[in-house]
RNA sequence: GGAGAGGUGACCGAGUUGGUUGAAGGUGCGCGCCUGCUAAGCGUGUGUGGGGGUUAAACUUCACCGAGGGUUCGAAUCCCUCCCUCUCCGCCA
């Protein structure tokens, strides 16, 4: 959520965002709802005022034996007026909170505006590999070496949804293990398990909502959500706290499934593991101070990095163009993984700073030093998706027989196994 | 799912015949003083958000005692709905 004093004051960059964004939102009508909502709240001080205080007097006469029921007949009409001013006051008050929490964040002026083909390199790591035979994709290599249920997966839920299965299941799982205790050891995070339902409120606090409710599972009876992402719960953790200072910053990992309709992205990249809906994931997410998170931002993306490094994983880095970036990020890090297989770069990572717009709609705030109350900055990466991985790693890794060798930091992880 | 208890400021905790309680008291924390030692004492200050005001403060006003409605001239206090926490029972892993 954008400050309304901002808002007012900057109204050309604020539209200049929203199109850039490719967004929808009528700025002119939340002016118009601001002042509206303004005068409503001022008219109804100043009843109120009036209100208090002749409401505090009738105790005073009725001690002094005085007959007060002229002036509380009086003050019959005024609660009259009162009431209608609240109910008008709160009307326009839900009107602007809703319209207000429509408005995307603005992008850093560094993002590169436009569509996706204005997404910028910034670097690659390593090269693509090459092979003396020619690569297969990683459904060939799965098929023959047993690592998925993915027909039979579809049965239990529908298209999309996927299983892992033997030594695939096992190579999950090591993944899963070894990210999080890559992070946790090396990265000095702290590892959170949270709920992957969570309510309304917690949707809207990271920006999921209302935009996207089209792209979220919702559970009706209960009016729940399934997580796209851990960063709605790890953000949300610290919604409506005012943190000490001395807490910051806070570094967490999370691994947690995700859950994604993908609504209207049906037909574009839906082999196999590409694109589903429900994968697993392991999750960085950073709460700092203002002035340091981007510096955060560059080092969230070298720890995204360094997971892709560990595993000799091709890849390069791009930031992504505002028409690609998400509602509520600033700027946009995207990690790309060479899947030779596939032979193309798949999107495993995106590293976010949200600045204060998460933390505005949670209200996720800090005491800062000179003891006022200020926003923290949010971030989040991923660190990394299993799906995707898992793809590029068995391309990468395969041999000319079909065989997959695993690469040496995972071996532990799969109680030595070197060969899938 | 059934029965009961409860949700007040950073924390603990008063406040239920509605009215100087935005909120006693305590703890913690800030500042000052005193004293000097493994600390204590004394004084003082200490919520958030919106509006007005100021160069900035001061100051002023409104709202907020889980959330939302209602009753009333007036509600933390009464009524209704919902949410959450705890205890016991049931059920299930």
């Amino acid at each position: 959520m954008l400050d309304i004093k901002f808002i007012r004051e900057n109204v050309d960059i604020v539209q200049r965002a929203i199109k850039n964004k490719n967004e929808k939102c009528d700025l002119k009508m939340i002016l118009e709802l601001d002042k509206k909502k303004q005068k409503l709240q001022f008219d109804y001080d100043t009843l109120r005022a009036e209100q208090n205080r002749v409401s505090k007097q009738i105790p005073e006469l009725k001690k002094q034996n005085i007959n007060a029921t002229e002036l509380i007949k009086e003050m019959q009409n005024i609660s009259k007026k009162v009431k209608a001013l609240s109910t008008e006051l709160s009307e326009v008050s839900v009107k602007f909170e809703n319209e207000l929490l429509c408005i995307p964040n603005i992008s850093h002026k560094e993002v590169p505006i436009g569509g996706e083909s204005e997404n910028k390199f910034i670097k690659e790591w390593g090269s693509k590999k090459t092979f003396t035979f020619k690569p297969k994709d990683h459904l060939v290599l799965s098929e023959k070496n047993d690592l998925l249920e993915l027909k039979r997966a579809s049965k239990l839920t529908g298209t999309g949804f996927v299983g892992y299965k033997n030594k695939g299941a096992l190579l999950e799982r090591a993944l899963i293990n070894f990210m999080l205790d890559f992070h946790i050891w090396k990265h000095g995070y702290t590892e959170v398990s949270l709920p992957v339902l969570v309510n309304r409120k917690t949707m809207i606090g990271t920006g999921q909502l209302p935009k996207l409710e089209d792209d979220m599972y919702r559970i009706e009876q209960d009016d729940l959500f399934l997580v796209p992402t851990a960063e709605v719960s790890v953000t949300n953790l610290f919604a409506g706290e005012i943190l000490p200072v001395k807490m910051l910053p806070q570094k967490f990992v999370s691994y947690s499934p995700c859950f994604r309709r993908e609504a209207g992205s049906y037909g574009k990249d839906t082999k196999g593991l590409q694109r589903i809906h429900q994968f697993n994931k392991v999750e960085i997410v950073r709460f700092v101070q203002p002035e340091s998170s981007y510096q955060v931002l560059e080092e969230m993306l070298k720890d995204a990095e360094d997971i892709l490094q560990a595993l000799g994983l091709h890849y390069r880095a791009m930031t992504l163009a505002t028409g690609d970036l998400s509602f509520a990020s600033a700027i946009t890090y995207d990690l790309e993984v060479w899947a030779p297989g596939a032979g193309k770069y798949l999107e495993i990572s995106s590293v976010s700073n949200f600045e204060d717009f998460q933390a505005r709609r949670a209200s996720i705030r800090y005491r800062d030093i000179d003891d006022k109350v200020r926003f923290v900055h949010t971030l989040n990466g991923s660190g990394l998706a299993t799906p995707r991985t898992f793809i590029a790693l068995i391309e990468t890794y395969q041999n000319e027989d079909g065989s997959v060798t695993v690469p040496d930091v995972l071996v532990p992880y799969l109680s030595g196994l070197k060969k899938l």
